[in-house]
DNA sequence: ACTAATTAATTGTATTATACAACTATATAG
DNA sequence: CTATATAGTTGTATAATACAATTAATTAGT
């Protein structure tokens, strides 16, 4: 009997976490980003300031898990806190120079994995892949 | 400026690392089996009864945590050892008829998921999705 | 306008997955 | 037959997470 397409995405999707986990936090010993770091530095550069509550929606994150990231974040000085003109609760947490030199450092690094990881493959399926990925987290939301 | 290939999938596998992570830490609540414990009943069934080792090595775990995985799912007697007749040291761990149903049930549940998800995907994609996540997973060894 | 309900964020506490180091007991090689 | 390697366990530490309680500020209902 074959496996349904569900089947092995579901199995495929098991595996891929592991290995994916696996392989940053073997990276992590050296003062690494932690991966919802670089979610959240990735969101800020490319959507602008945010705050806590905001990046705690997009990522499905708990708000306490956003808030002591984004505060372990302000403390290496990669974000910063402005508060909220309009609303005195709230913040906006905005990159700094270091933050995003950190980023862009930490997104060579991982790009550069791939590269070997994926140096075998046709950039047919490399695309395809990338754009099934794609519609795979858009599908989730 | 246009992504490459490799610039996408590396940032839609952190996104989904991140996402898959938070759809099977929600479902936890539940007594649900978590992933690593999955990927350890999943490889007995269907490759046979193995060693802590020779699960270390299959997901690239540290031993010390396969020991603990499998003494946690020996505890909840969905696995039991038996010792390696032809070294004192090893121990062979099978599945239990209790942890098949286990498996079998979180399998179930998780295929659903994917199908939820996947519902508005054709089966093209589907099925191209799923030989590429297997690639992928292959690469990395 | 004032109390009630809501919201943004923080902090306390617990759990889980993980790694590394030290250790035990057995097996294999010089 | 001693020295080294191996399978597994246990102690300890860390990181990412969630849930609950709390604080301070905002918004809504009458």
């Amino acid at each position: 009997m074959e496996k349904s397409s569900h089947e092995t995405i579901e199995l495929e999707m098991a595996f891929l976490v592991r290995r994916v986990t696996s392989m940053t936090s073997s990276s992590k010993s050296l003062g690494m980003l932690d991966r919802s770091a670089y979610l959240f530095l990735h969101h800020i550069t490319s959507h602008g300031p945010a705050g806590v509550k905001a990046l705690a929606d997009e990522f499905q994150l708990d708000i306490s898990t956003a808030s002591r990231q984004a505060a372990a974040l302000e403390q290496k000085e990669f974000l910063y806190r402005i508060p909220d003109p309009h609303d005195g609760r709230a913040y906006s947490l905005q990159i700094t120079e270091l933050g995003l030199q950190e980023y862009l450092d930490y997104k060579t690094i991982r790009i550069n994995k791939m590269k070997t990881v994926l140096h075998e493959w046709s950039e047919d399926d490399r695309m395809k892949f990338g754009e099934l990925l794609r519609k795979f987290n858009r599908s989730f939301r």
